[in-house]
DNA sequence: TTGAAAGCGGTACCAG
DNA sequence: CTGGTACCGCTTTCAA
């Protein structure tokens, strides 16, 4: 039985090595001044003695924690991956980390995770939407770190941002229908309250249809997001029961895409014969279903690496202009055969 | 122009307050012995002011960090996202947070994210699977702090453990197609150096394959993980070329079993009467494609919980039995109408 | 290139 | 219930 199974600290090791607590210090740092011989040993000598450096310590005194906090509503879906990606490859280069809170698409559980994160003292702050609570927001604001939103075009942005106009998106897709000739148009979605990314594809693609004179009031609600296959499928159900001779839809996400479509499928209609789908997201499961399903690509990975870029910016003092711009992130339609 | 924009500190709500610093550090926290009435005053000037507790101090100082790393291959997986949920949740109930990194199924950059993880002296680790570097094991053994190995049932394990044996699991849906009388049976996976966990479902398959007097050697290697849907659309066309008698196949994901799946569709095979498709993971999209697919449930949430509720009797000196001990979590068959 | 001393912002400890 | 003091482990600063 050991006696004293405490941590080495940073002063055990430098009388290890024979050499005073500073030596060791700049022995862990890239560019400080030790001879060369020395550190190597000091290296060694930390790595057998299982040395761990503290980043606490270390943060409390240099102010800097090196790291920029990064919410999003779900760990579980590809275009917030994506998104995490790109950030987490950007940043790298500047020798930035990444830490990860979700808020399971809730503005009360953003605001926790936001004030625990912000303990922690990152250098920046991505945040997913432009929705949030009046305290997330003056916290926000206050902290004195670059801020990022993104995935969205804030009205009202609490500082930069990334992303494109959901509603833009949703009247490329109505132009789409509309184009192939589908005239009884209806879409699957959220909560309005909730679900509000969803919410501005939908306003723009209702209000699109409305432009080109069709019938734009074949809306379903499925609940609160995260609006899945499950709730795709059920959403196909509300649709046939209440506007059983719609043409085509568009669903808020491809997952609800593929969850109407093989709910209809299931009832014995043909796609996009009897009724065409669309979806948002570019999916892998739109990709590979049959049929493949029509759908718009909003870039997540380039939304997660212009954050990332503004952020390394930002922190260089090489930002160019002034607070509250925005990098637009140009989403693409990626038409297939199920419209 | 304010002149300094510096963050209120403890003090400085002290001073603001009319009491010492350490009335101000006991206002903040749960259980401390403050005048009811001055703590609320004293909050209410500390959200005034902006202040913002530093974490960075507070665990200098009590050598507490109140949070658990966490190592997951992949964020954008509903599996570890389950066990993350899991986790988190059962976490929370002890207050207690999960801090997640991840690893892109790589080994190597497994190391990386936990030497830092570890920097920030985390009460706790849970990482998944149970290949490791050298470095790693003996870094999670050196920590002094519970280590908890996921998703698997580890030979050498580092601590604890929390998952099943993927190996019965590949015979458990080896029996499933043998009694439905497939005989000329194939697996579809990823490489077997760097997919460690499907080598271990491929293993019990394959043997129990072996066991039935069946040929089991219509193995389909596509690569490193993760192995999703385009992977399995590939592994279909290499079946196909290779063994294009096979009448039954079970891939080592979903994903994988879905790209498969519609890859045999595309090709005019019908399922399961041309060939019959087996997946892994429970995944959403198995449980609405046409038809849907056969799986096994890994229970990823039970499994974050086990973790957590571990970890938390661990933690609270409660725990019951010695170092190394493992908590089964047993997967179930979910037989579909793909086989 | 190296070392000594002070201090980052909280909290353990002890006194009142 | 409240306050004073020392100190957590590392790094800034200054001197050698």
């Amino acid at each position: 039985m050991r006696s004293k199974p405490t941590q080495p600290r940073m002063s055990d090791v430098a009388k290890a090595a024979g050499v005073s607590t500073m030596t060791v210090s700049r022995a862990f740092k890239q560019d400080a001044s030790v001879n060369e011989k020395r550190r190597s040993e000091i290296l060694r000598i930390a790595d057998e003695m299982g040395y761990i450096f503290d980043k606490s310590a270390s943060e409390l005194r240099t102010k800097r924690t090196g790291f920029v906090a990064v919410t999003v509503p779900s760990i579980n879906n590809s275009n917030f991956a994506d998104t995490v990606r790109g950030l987490t490859d950007s940043l790298a280069e500047s020798g930035l980390e990444a830490l990860l809170g979700y808020t399971n698409y809730h503005i009360d559980q953003e605001e926790q995770i936001i004030k625990q994160l912000l303990r922690r003292k990152p250098e920046a702050m991505v945040v997913t939407g432009s929705t949030h609570t009046d305290k997330t927001r003056s916290r926000l604001k206050r902290s004195g770190i670059p801020v990022v939103e993104c995935w969205d075009e804030p009205h009202n942005p609490v500082g930069y941002s990334v992303g494109y106009s959901g509603a833009a998106a949703g009247s490329m897709v109505a132009d789409h229908l509309v184009e192939r000739g589908y005239k009884r148009i209806g879409f699957i979605g959220g909560h309005t309250q909730t679900d509000t990314r969803g919410t501005d594809r939908q306003r723009g693609f209702t209000e699109r249809l409305r432009e080109h004179g069709l019938p734009h009031d074949r809306i379903i609600s499925v609940g609160p997001p995260p609006v899945g296959m499950a709730q795709g499928a059920r959403g196909a159900q509300l649709l046939l029961e209440r506007f059983p001779d719609t043409d085509a839809i568009m669903c808020v996400a491809d997952s609800a895409a593929f969850g109407a479509m093989t709910e209809f499928q299931r009832s014995g209609m043909r796609i996009p014969d009897d009724i065409a789908v669309a979806g948002f997201g570019a999916f892998d499961v739109g990709a590979f279903s049959l049929p493949d399903i029509t759908t718009i690509d909003p870039k997540g990975y380039a939304i997660g690496e212009g954050a990332g870029r503004l952020i390394a910016a930002l922190l260089a003092g090489t930002a160019g202009s002034g607070s509250g711009s925005h990098v637009s992130i140009e989403p693409s339609l990626v038409v297939r055969h199920s419209t």
